[in-house]
DNA sequence: TCCTAAATAATATATATTCTTATTTACTAG
DNA sequence: CTAGTAAATAAGAATATATATTATTTAGGA
């Protein structure tokens, strides 16, 4: 995934886009985050911070936004206040199973726009379907179980 | 559905809850309006303030997350920033088709929960489902047309 | 190497939401 | 009907997220 990720990044000069130093150490900080949560501004602020101390907050966010609008990233807006970002190997989207006790997001295997889509929903209704959201809130196996060990 | 959602504020009684007068007025506030999109919490706001000059914003967000927890209303979190909140009838939950042109959101009678609750989604992943959203923003067959005439 | 559009840092600003505190009020038990 | 109390309130401050402005710097093509 890192290959195909850089490899689209290094496309964007064809549309006018400059690959900076910062530009490319946000994608990196996506890169080299192994937790399942996706990142905030504000982690990725912080994690840019240390190779360059000088970064500004308006520039991850400027960033997140182009990254965003070429499809290498997608925002994912869970139940807290803040959006969140994470990197999109496919080009495509994703949902996920947010667990409300450790906070980890597990993708789901599964889009209820396709279900729509085979029962005609947006003809019938006459609505132009552009985006969606589809997101499971709720607790992952692993705090279930250290919630029995817990109460045991 | 007047009569179900005031039954349902007289009940809160019994849960040690009171009901003020500016309780009262931020549920009519969603009582009155005709509107199909969901109310800002500075629309509840600006209505209420209309008979009570002197509330505050505070108590707006309060009683909004009151009236949530008790199920009278439901949040929605759109695409801007801001949440939205709705009645919420049945006293269960309502997706939406969001207008990104005029902002209407009208309910949509399908929730892609219960197709995973029929493939006994949630047992095989051992996850707990506990909330889930599900929106889809486009346009509506109104902004269509109109679009087409103004084209034209 | 030079030129220019794009990107940046710094700073200010906007907006949404929550917290703190002192005061008031709805309801209940007597 | 009254008094006591937990709950709710207004006011204002505080926090957090995100965006706008502007002057300066820089990436990358010519």
């Amino acid at each position: 995934m890192d290959e195909n990720i850089r490899k689209r990044l290094h496309e964007m000069r064809k549309n006018g886009y400059k690959i900076t130093p910062q530009r490319q150490e946000i994608v990196n900080a996506f890169l080299d985050s192994s937790r399942k949560l996706p990142l905030s501004a504000e982690e990725v602020y912080m994690k840019v911070k240390e190779k360059y101390q000088n970064i500004s907050l308006d520039t991850v966010y400027r960033n997140l936004a182009v990254l965003q609008n070429l499809k290498i990233i997608n925002r994912v807006n869970f139940h807290d206040v803040k959006s969140r970002y994470e990197l999109n190997p496919g080009g495509d989207h994703q949902h996920h199973m947010i667990c409300l006790t450790c906070g980890s997001a597990e993708p789901i295997n599964f889009c209820p726009l396709k279900l729509l889509s085979e029962n005609n929903f947006a003809a019938e209704k006459n609505f132009e379907i552009r985006e969606h959201t589809f997101e499971l809130f709720g607790y992952c196996s692993t705090c279930r179980e250290r919630a029995i060990i817990d109460n045991a």
